[in-house]
DNA sequence: CGCGGTGTTGAGACCTGTCAAGACGTGTGG
DNA sequence: CCACACGTCTTGACAGGTCTCAACACCGCG
């Protein structure tokens, strides 16, 4: 099986591939690594030469604040593509880092320039990709925005239920959420205390359980209702002919 | 002049672009129109033929919550693409409304597709700007989590201040700023009351004035400092060689 | 066995929201 | 030209959600 192979579905629920596309895909990897808890992969302002794609564990687009705290800005799961952007941006302006083990693939500059250039159709697929990105981003102003603590969890667990399905990283009604309190605290921009609290009351609404690092729904509806859940910002669906 | 001097400025700041490339991007439009403040322009969900090009005026992304009420997403000045992601997405998972009496341009999506096939820099330069828009995103995410009332307003005045610029819409330390403390509300996420108060204290700290739906930056140093502003997300920067 | 990270609980403070009323200003119709 | 209506801005009193600070429990690991 392919190395890439989660990267693959995911880019196969927006476009049909062929073997040649698949193929050009693959060699845009030059080397894989390991990276451990907490490592700093990107940091903001580092001048790029290469793109993150996330075979297996958890990363985080994170900014500071000026008291020491930490903003988790998007999280990404296998198969994402972690800072594709970083291709025309150059630069991040924020960090990149690994919240589990993780593996990782690099894809040079060079190579995804050279993809785009031959492969019209994966140009923009690439683009759309990180348009998606885009509008997970914009989800989540929303709920920082708008959203109650509690609705603000609830959207987080349907939003990762939805993309680690993808990733067939879900089994029946549970994933694994391999973050702390803490870093769900930083992902919803509220403290550990109140997450601690929220969780509580989700739980004992019997919608999820959480415990050793394993997320339950046990009632889809209600967890979408309150969190007032719609799917299709994720845009799952062949968008590219 | 040309009708999208604007947007050929904002351009500009990213690429170098050639005669050829700039014909070729003034050969986007197949229309202009004028369009009613509070005229929805786009609808979520529908399907898109075109994309907007923003020739003067205010545009907002907008998604309504429960409740009745509005969050604006992003805001859209003069010289912007509004939408130039529902390009790849298809159809949009926002609305697209315009807050004061603008002019607009199509772009319809053919001619678009055209463009980024024959012109690989300008398909670049496209895929950067919906990047930036992200940027931006990211920006207001980090906002609403992290921000106090008074920081969110000020980071917001900052932002447009630099945008404006670009345009061609500042004068000396002042811009038109043509939203009502409502509509700023709905960007910042805060209720009407509180914006108000918010607004007499940055007035009362020396740092802006605010009248007649003009901003006045009073103090920059200041203004920035509360806000924690550093206009690195906007790259601001040739981007594109 | 002890330690550090994580999870839990309580009490009180603070920021922002809610509700309500009035002031201001501008455009419209009589 | 005035009267009125409507949107916007302003102010006050109070409520409520989330934060802060602090302490303690739990647990895996060295």
């Amino acid at each position: 099986m392919s190395l890439i192979e989660t990267h693959l579905r995911k880019a196969r629920i927006r476009a049909a591939l062929s073997a040649k596309e698949e193929a050009a895909i693959e060699n845009l990897i030059s080397e894989t690594r390991q990276v451990r808890t907490n490592a700093t992969i990107v940091r903001h302002g580092e001048i790029l030469k290469h793109s993150i794609l996330l075979l297996d564990g958890w990363l985080a687009r994170t900014r500071d604040t000026s008291k020491g705290e930490r903003q988790i800005l998007e999280l990404h799961v296998a198969g994402d593509f972690a800072d594709l952007h970083g291709f025309t941006l150059k630069y991040l302006d924020h960090d990149l880092v690994a919240l589990t083990p993780s593996r990782i693939a690099l894809a040079p500059h060079e190579s995804v320039h050279r993809l785009v250039e031959q492969h019209p159709r994966l140009a923009r697929l690439y683009w759309l990709m990180t348009n998606i990105d885009a509008a997970i981003q914009r989800e989540w102003t929303f709920s920082m925005a708008r959203r109650s603590a509690t609705a603000r969890l609830a959207h987080l667990f349907c939003e990762l239920f939805e993309r680690l399905q993808i990733a067939d990283r879900v089994q029946g009604d549970s994933y694994d959420l391999p973050l702390t309190q803490g870093e769900l605290s930083e992902c919803v921009g509220l403290t550990p205390v109140h997450v601690n609290r929220t969780l509580q009351s989700l739980r004992s609404s019997g919608l999820i359980t959480l415990e050793a690092r394993r997320l339950t729904i046990l009632d889809h509806g209600g967890l979408r209702a309150i969190a007032e859940f719609d799917p299709e910002y994720l845009y799952m669906k062949r968008l590219i002919d």
